[in-house]
DNA sequence: TAAAAATGATAAAACGTTTTATCAAAAAAA
DNA sequence: TTTTTTTGATAAAACGTTTTATCATTTTTA
């Protein structure tokens, strides 16, 4: 008297797209005539099943492509074998670059990535955060920003695992790992400084990013090591919110403002190549009538003629040790990473944009 | 005769980070003196209950900020309000800029976006599909890639929304939205005859994608319409695994090569950066020696000089329609989109590289 | 040969929800 | 007043796992 009950049934239609009813743990069990439990064990390789029931088992499974229900096991365990990937915006190449690297090695130990952007808008950022601690992710890779201590801390407290990246909270012992800001930001106004320009810029975004600021130190700190005076007028921060074509019009004026200046400093990307193209509208010769520098390398930096020197982030090894940091915490041994901060050195790629000036 | 049962306590450390002993629906029915079925009724708004009771309720539960348990909501719903997003690569502009929309629209509706990298590679693309049918996702977005086919009608039987993105299956209705490959190119190629250019090469990656056949059937479909004959030597396929510098190489060595040549057209971005490097590197002037056009449009394209005329992508338009069919097919009414094919115009951003050739 | 230990298998509880079916009490209708 | 309906609340089952505790059975040891 076996209850039928029509479970699975892979029914070949077409060539071989099979209608897969979800098949269960217990349906595998009622196949073999075992229990839940034992299919449960050699699934996991836990019990000790014998070797005839083990076979008998195994096969079934692959035969109907079983596939455990996440939402099950993750209910029962704990842990969800998803990683929470928290950025400032995907689109853009850096953070592009270093997801692909950390979705790419938390693949290799099982781990999906859920990723969220926060548009540099902190209450996005809470938002983000508090749905992904829904039991929904194991671990977390954040970009920070101010106003987002307490939650990343209370993630912490919660005892789960946090990898900062691309910035850090000054005074708190959140592991992160980052580029050296200040000293990569030192080493490129040095760089035009020994080139044999004076009237250095700095372009910067209006943020209240640590990492901006960390730049903008290095950019004083050269210049004062160099003895030479700060001056306010040459600090330009562009609103963040500005829309492309204003922001170029932005820096346009600036530019066109202060015509001693013979250098710039943009402290990021995006800044750079509006810089360019601010650069380009006014017919100014790169470096003849202003040198310029770059956060962030690109492609555009190596293309553009004569090719602008940038500060190379190096993405894969941030990314790289990121991803490694969080899984080493996530692992059994749950190795105490919390005092772990990273400082990755960047790389001065010396293009054309800053020829010494007595060389033309 | 209570029993003890010290549940959350909210500890107050440091200024407020607390310690969430994850508070559940069970913990809020034994403070608020009521059942676990009631305090889900209330806060899903379901059955009738009292106002005072509700009240109470959703007191407790904002107090300790409660949040539902999303492998339990799952497992017993069935429905995870996760999407899975498999692309090629993230990083890079196209996909990066889809990413980003796709991520926002999602949010709206309450999704969260898992996403995967294929990499071009069909083993890894079925493997992704196979995860993320463990019950984790709800839908998906997908661009296609031969070999793909019968994963992907898979899902489509388990009645699993799917919405094909930058690509499709020829023959089968799956729907998708991708930007008219054919049309495009066709247009572009015309659009160099036009401006006086006759021997027009193509460059494209030797990829057996449908997207590329039907970009290189519109090459050859302009070129037949204008009476030119078609030249196999001005066609050039690069291998799909080929690095940076021995891309670049070869496509030095085939433009060195094809001296009649007068115009090139690559058919996608990655390609066209990797030309201009190479165009350059050769020191030849565009247009004056080589006109080009590339496929989707880009920061460098616009930057370079002369500028690069482009096929711009509408990134927007193809990722929200995606994300909003896929989304209207999840809907309670849940749209039947089966038939669904949408064909996004481009755009041809007209620049100095394809400047009539009379002109110089 | 009897007691102890190892082996192989399983029942049942638990994870945190949603939802169906049920039930008592109150209100409305007869 | 009695019957019916409505209201408000709940118990219990179910979703698919993992894991602890238990229990025969077989093997080893004494």
């Amino acid at each position: 008297m076996v209850a039928i009950n029509t479970i699975n049934l892979k029914i070949t239609r077409d060539s071989d797209i099979m209608i897969n009813k979800k098949i269960s743990i217990k349906d595998i069990a009622k196949l073999t005539n075992t229990s839940i439990t034992t299919v449960s064990f050699v699934l996991n390789g836990k019990g000790r099943i014998s070797k005839e029931i083990t076979k008998k088992i195994l096969d079934v499974a692959a035969k109907n492509g079983y596939e455990p229900n996440r939402m099950a096991v993750g209910l029962r365990t704990g842990v969800s074998k998803v990683i929470g990937l928290v950025v400032e915006t995907i689109g853009g190449p850096f953070f592009g670059a270093m997801a692909k690297v950390i979705e790419e090695e938390a693949e290799k130990e099982g781990y999906r990535i859920i990723y969220c952007s926060t548009n540099n808008n902190i209450q996005k950022g809470k938002d983000v955060i508090r749905m992904l601690s829904q039991q929904l992710v194991d671990g977390y890779i954040v970009t920070p920003m101010k106003g987002l201590e307490k939650d990343i801390q209370n993630l912490v407290a919660n005892e789960k695992p946090v990898v900062l990246i691309d910035g850090y909270f000054p005074g708190l012992d959140i592991p992160h790992v980052l580029v050296d800001n200040h000293g990569s930001a030192f080493n490129a106004v040095d760089h035009l400084l020994k080139a044999g320009y004076k009237k250095i810029g700095l372009i910067t975004a209006d943020l209240d990013l640590i990492q901006l600021q960390d730049r903008t130190r290095g950019y004083k700190d050269a210049l004062k090591i160099n003895d030479i005076k700060e001056d306010k007028r040459l600090i330009f921060k562009l609103p963040f919110d500005t829309d492309k074509d204003k922001a170029i019009n932005a820096i346009k004026a600036f530019i066109k403002q202060q015509k001693q200046m013979d250098a710039v400093f943009f402290t990021t990307n995006y800044l750079g190549t509006m810089g360019l193209e601010s650069i380009r509208q006014l017919e100014l010769n790169i470096p003849k009538d202003l040198a310029m520098i770059s956060f962030d390398d690109n492609e555009i930096f190596n293309l553009y003629p004569p090719g602008i020197t940038t500060i190379q982030q190096p993405t894969y090894e941030i990314a790289k040790s990121a991803i490694d940091l969080l899984l080493s915490q996530m692992s059994v041994d749950r190795h105490d990473i919390s005092k772990i901060k990273l400082q990755i050195p960047s790389k001065l790629i010396e293009r054309g944009s800053t020829t010494e000036k007595n060389r033309f």
